[in-house]
RNA sequence: GGGGGAAUGUCCCGAGUGGCAAAGGGGGCGGACUGUAAAUCCGCUGGCGUACGCCUUCGUAGGUUCGAGUCCUACUUCCCCCA
């Protein structure tokens, strides 16, 4: 059986029935779907079921997995039903795709933390329930544990050839790369197959979405269902999240973007947003913000320094969906009186020294105590930089003791990370 | 089964004659310039110490040597050739 493959949708050509189709192609959701047509009317004939698998390898998602949530969103808002698949069975074994070698190996017990962690950040997107179109969330570790070896060969593995899943990138990479691949990590792709199945069978899911790195792994699980079940099913895959200057998406603070508030502050994730580079502001806001696309047009157009009010759309709107509308206010009201106005804001991420130790404290002593350097060395190197400032002043010497008059000052690492020092 | 190569700074690629904290890129961070943007130019990019310095790093484990990424042995993984 062949996939028949629509790459790269353009709106000339192909006019949806459904709405869910049309606002995926209207706002860049889509990169490759096995067949968009007819996903297209099956979404137009009535609600259908669509799920999307998430990892449980670390305790908060981050920005990576963001456009797939968005397109769950989407999916709920037009109509249809939603399934959230945690991979509590999956990340026992580990997908090789994208990377170089085996992961250690995460215990129960981790995974399950990781995955209670993830859960909350799924209610901010979707409406979970048990009736309708409410968003249900299942667990992978359901089925995959119970699994017999024997039976699981017999069942799944005689529909697949060694021969085919070679053929697919994440192997290929690994064999081209002179990277071993356990044979634990080549199994990965049948689990996240009989995943589709089970969940066809279960839920009468008939469309799987993820990253277009998943695109493997989705075929694999649309020809399991199609030879098995007897039965049509798809698969919808999202561009990869770059900036127009081709680089990884979410390092303009250093580290991941986490989506979890303890993770990365809304503070910072409000930055993340306003820092958007102007070439990327029009993509960003149809992806991840719901504003109108005449609205989108018209911020997007915007031309020098005005294009900064596009990014605070961008920023707010972002910051709202994730962690609601006082998070994003208040991180907005921060950048507001730091930024613009100069003012010390209270709102800003604070880092609390006990009294009286302040006084105590080198200079580069504080910015570890920071966040803003990972070591003692790093915090040297930064002040010789001449990237730290305290209240507004460049910092000149590391060695020297903190040199703050009241009980509170803003700390200033470079252009753009503030954070708040009280004592 | 036999023979020949390869694994380098825990982000990636990649030089490396026995004296190496280890060339050079990319990426990242910072400075200048700007609009909290991009592009450009410059600096930094193992840990501890104020510093002479000390400690930890070159697939894993041993060994030779005053001294080993560099030589020897075994192991792991990968590539090539022969069977």
């Amino acid at each position: 059986m062949s996939i028949d493959t629509t790459t790269d949708p353009s709106a000339e050509t192909f006019v949806p029935k459904s709405d869910f189709i049309r606002v995926m192609q209207e706002r860049g959701y889509i990169h490759q779907c096995t067949d968009l047509t007819a996903l297209d009317t099956a979404a137009a004939a009535g609600p259908i079921t669509a799920y999307v698998g998430y990892d449980c390898t670390a305790d908060s998602l981050h920005i990576g997995h963001l456009i797939s949530i968005m397109m769950l969103r989407w999916f709920q808002k037009t109509g249809h039903r939603p399934i959230v698949l945690m991979g509590g069975g999956t990340t026992k074994v580990g997908d090789p795709t994208d990377k170089d070698q085996q992961r250690p190996l995460l215990t129960d017990a981790v995974i399950n933390t990781n995955l209670a962690s993830i859960k909350r950040t799924f209610s901010a997107f979707m409406t979970f329930g048990e009736t309708g179109q409410d968003a249900i969330m299942v667990n992978n570790a359901d089925w995959l544990e119970k699994l017999g070896y024997i039976e699981f060969l017999r069942d799944y593995g005689v529909h697949f050839t060694v021969n085919r899943m070679l053929s697919f990138d994440s192997v290929k990479l690994r064999l081209e790369r002179e990277q071993p691949l356990s044979f634990l990590e080549f199994n990965y792709m049948l689990m996240q197959a009989t995943d589709y199945l089970e969940l066809h069978r279960r839920h009468n899911c008939i469309l799987q979405m993820g990253g277009s790195d998943q695109w493997g792994n989705i075929i694999n699980g649309v020809e399991l269902v199609r030879r098995v079940a007897q039965k049509p099913a798809f698969g919808l895959t999202t561009p990869l999240l770059t900036t127009s200057s081709g680089q990884k998406m979410g390092k303009t603070l250093g580290g991941a973007v986490w989506l979890n508030a303890e993770r990365l502050s809304p503070y910072d994730y409000w930055q993340m947003w306003r820092n958007t580079e102007d070439a990327d502001v029009g993509r960003f806001l149809k992806l991840f913000t719901e504003l109108p696309l005449d609205e989108i047009a018209r911020l997007e157009a915007l031309g020098g320094a005005e294009i900064n009010e596009a990014k605070k759309v961008l920023a707010n709107a972002a910051t709202t969906l994730l962690h609601g509308p006082e998070a994003a206010a208040t991180a907005a009201a921060a950048a507001v009186a730091a930024f613009e106005h100069g003012r010390l804001s209270e709102d800003l991420p604070t880092v609390e020294i006990a009294a009286g130790d302040l006084s105590a404290m080198t200079n580069t002593a504080l910015m570890v105590a920071a966040g803003f350097a990972s070591s003692n060395g790093d915090a040297r190197r930064q002040i010789a930089g001449g990237a730290f400032r305290i209240n507004g002043v460049k910092v000149a010497d590391a060695n020297a003791l903190v040199e703050i008059s009241g009980s509170e000052a803003e700390l200033r690492k470079g252009n753009a990370r503030k954070r708040l020092v009280v004592s």
